[in-house]
This record gives structure tokens, C-alpha cells and sequence, in this order.
DNA sequence: GTCTATATCAAGATAGAC
DNA sequence: GTCTATCTTGATATAGAC
């Protein structure tokens, strides 16, 4: 029989236990933070030899390009999720194509609905995030399409390019920010995604 | 004589030539990243032995520090600037205390011009400005009272704190993307800024 | 204020056997 | 798919002489 292998990011084959190596990777940053994600440290989760990594794994980037990949999925789905739920939005799924954009209008939920779901998922992998947005996106080690995918709610929901980057900066800004520690410890952090999504909202 | 030092970032007196270091320690950044930002490049540059460094100053993190505080009253300087000279905003300076809070109504030029220097020094100096946001501000290095300098400008153009802090929020994604080249290369920066800047600016 | 010598640590990665 | 042995690199920092 065939070694159990399936299309991966990049449309590289990845076999299952590539899988398992990048699955403890992503553990092991969520846990550990960054500095912890060495070869070394990944190979003694998996009880093995740092070298043996590399019958799997081309080299570190892949790992973190690997990694940020499950990160897009996830991420992706949660957007897509958090919109379709949202009052007055998308409840058409996502066949429709271009015809119904949002965020015209005042009584529009799906904003909101979609900045709450962005602040909880970077809140809930900080580490992740972080991986995810720093630096340039390795779009070359990327499955073709999920960077599209994850943005498309964003986009369906601003109207514009214009406005949907103005607010993925917003909620950017706002997470790390917030992850960061900049805002004085008694800030108000509700109050200012409120401001904030309400700026965007009003016009 | 006694040897000629003032006050320095945390009320440390430092010396001469430890602010040499430190002038020479921007430039390393500035020039080549925060990667070529070590003992041994500096003192490499200074034309003397890595080991000579810690004569000057306690430890790396200091160093760090004290480049940071020298961006950040360049930044409070500019954004001072910037909202001074705007119409219909600070006009009055500095001195006036907590009289005149822009931003209500519609035809306040401060935002965009704040805005604008925001993004300019950020441009300007991008490893600077990453050095200076990235992780928690190292405050018990910081003299008392700059980091709040800093912020002052933008806190009475936006009214509320709130506010303030969603703006800043957008500002800093917004840098933090460009310059992580996050955007699609065929982006028009300039509109997303003006989408946020106007959403801001009609509440 | 600068030097030499050195301690300490840890990273990514390769070669080649089994 | 895993191992051992090893290479290469580079970092912060200290001790102690001059």
C-alpha cells in the first residue's frame, strides 16, 4: 500500500506523521511561545532526535509556514462563522458571489460580530497570531487561495478595499496592542474596540 | 572637573560617551535591523572590543532602551508639530492645559495631520519604530513623563480616550502591515488611511 | 576606558550508519 | 524513520590586567 500521504500547504505531499511533527510544533509554540519552538525542543516533545525532524521537514520555515497554515484555517472558518451568524449579514453563505455587501447603512451586526471573533482568536493564540502576522506571510509555502479565504469576510462586510484594510488595521492595531501590553493597565480595552467599530459602522 | 554627564532615560546619570554608544547603537539599527543590532556589531563600529561596551552600560536591554527613548521624544516632538500646525486645532500650543478638545464637529484638520506624522516617522524609522512598539515598553528605563508626552497629541485630538485609543490602534496596524508588507503589492495605502482617518474623523 | 581571554549557552543543519 | 556524532555560527556576559 501507498504511504498515507496527502496534498499539504504549497501543494507539497506531507506524509501523516509530517503532519503529527507540524501538529506538535504548533502545541509546543501555543504553550511555550516562540523562543521555546526550536528543533530541539520540538524533537524532544516527539521523543525523538532533533535530526530525525528533517526527514520530515525541510527546514524551520517550513515548520512556522506549516503552522501558520492550520492558523489561516482556523482563523478563516471562525470569520466566516461569525458573519454568517451575525443579524441583517451574510446569511446567504458564501455562493452568492458579489451581490449583497454589507455594512451599508446603519443596523449592520456583522462588524461587530466579525471584530469579536478576530479579538478572540488572537486572544486565544496569542503566540499563534503573532506568528501569523509578523513579518511577510511565506505566501510561497502557503496552500494557493486561504489568504483569500481568510480576508473575504472582511472584505464582504467593509464595503470597500479601502475601508476593509482601514479596519483590519484597526482590529491589528487593537490586538497587539493589547497583547503587547501598550494601553496603561486600567484602559478601558471594551470601550475603545466599541469606539472603534463604531467609526467604522457609522459611515 | 567632573566628567561631563546629565541626567539620563530613568533619572540614570550616563556619561559622554555612553550617549556616544548609544547615538552609534541607532545608527547600527536604523542602518541594518535589529538583527545587526549586537555588543560585537557596535563595538565593531565604535572601533573597540564588545566587552568595553559594559563599561558604558549595564546590559543590552538598557542599551534598547535608551534608543527607545530617543525615538520617542523625536515622535512627541513631531506629533506636536504636527497637530500645532494644523488649522482649527492646537494653535494655542502646549501651555493651554486641558481647554481645547478637538475633534468634535467636522472640519478639524488635526486627525489627518496627526495621522500623516504618525505614519511618516514610522516610515522613516522602521526598525526604530518597531524597536520602540514591540513587546512592553521598558518604562522603569524610561524618564517619567515621556511616554505620556508622547500619546498627548492624539489624546486631545481624538476627545475621548476611547477613541484615542482606537485610533491609535489603527495608526499602529496600519504601519505595522505596510511595513510587514501584509497589504497586496498593488494596494492603495493612501486610501485605506483616508477610510480610516474619515471614519474617525465623522463620528 | 580599553584590552585579552574565556565562560556559557544554544541555535540550525549535515553526514552517514542502521 | 531514527540514530550518533559533528559542524558552524553567533550571541550575552564576566574576570582581571593595563
Amino acid at each position: 500500500m501507498s504511504p498515507p500521504t496527502r496534498a499539504g500547504p504549497g501543494g507539497v505531499t506531507r506524509s501523516a506523521r509530517a503532519r503529527e511533527v507540524v501538529a506538535e510544533g504548533r502545541r509546543l509554540l501555543e504553550e511555550e511561545g516562540p523562543a521555546a519552538l526550536t528543533m530541539r525542543r520540538l524533537a524532544e516533545r516527539l521523543g525523538i532526535q532533533a535530526p530525525s525532524l528533517y526527514k520530515h521537514l525541510p527546514d524551520k520555515t517550513a515548520l512556522e509556514a506549516a503552522i501558520i497554515a492550520t492558523g489561516m484555517e482556523e482563523a478563516a472558518a471562525a470569520f466566516e462563522a461569525a458573519v454568517a451568524e451575525a443579524p441583517d449579514a451574510g446569511g446567504s453563505g458564501g455562493a452568492g458571489g458579489s451581490g449583497d455587501a454589507g455594512g451599508r447603512g446603519g443596523g449592520n451586526e456583522a462588524l461587530p460580530a466579525l471584530a469579536a471573533a478576530y479579538r478572540e482568536f488572537a486572544l486565544a493564540h496569542p503566540h499563534l497570531y503573532r506568528l501569523m502576522v509578523n513579518g511577510p506571510l511565506p505566501r510561497q509555502y502557503l496552500p494557493p487561495g486561504l489568504e483569500e479565504r481568510t480576508a473575504a469576510p472582511l472584505v464582504r462586510v467593509a464595503g470597500t478595499r479601502a475601508r476593509a484594510r482601514a479596519v483590519w488595521a484597526f482590529a491589528h492595531g487593537m490586538v497587539m496592542l493589547e497583547l503587547d501590553q501598550r494601553f496603561p493597565p486600567d484602559a478601558d480595552l471594551d470601550a475603545a474596540w466599541r469606539a472603534g467599530v463604531a467609526a467604522f459602522g457609522a459611515a
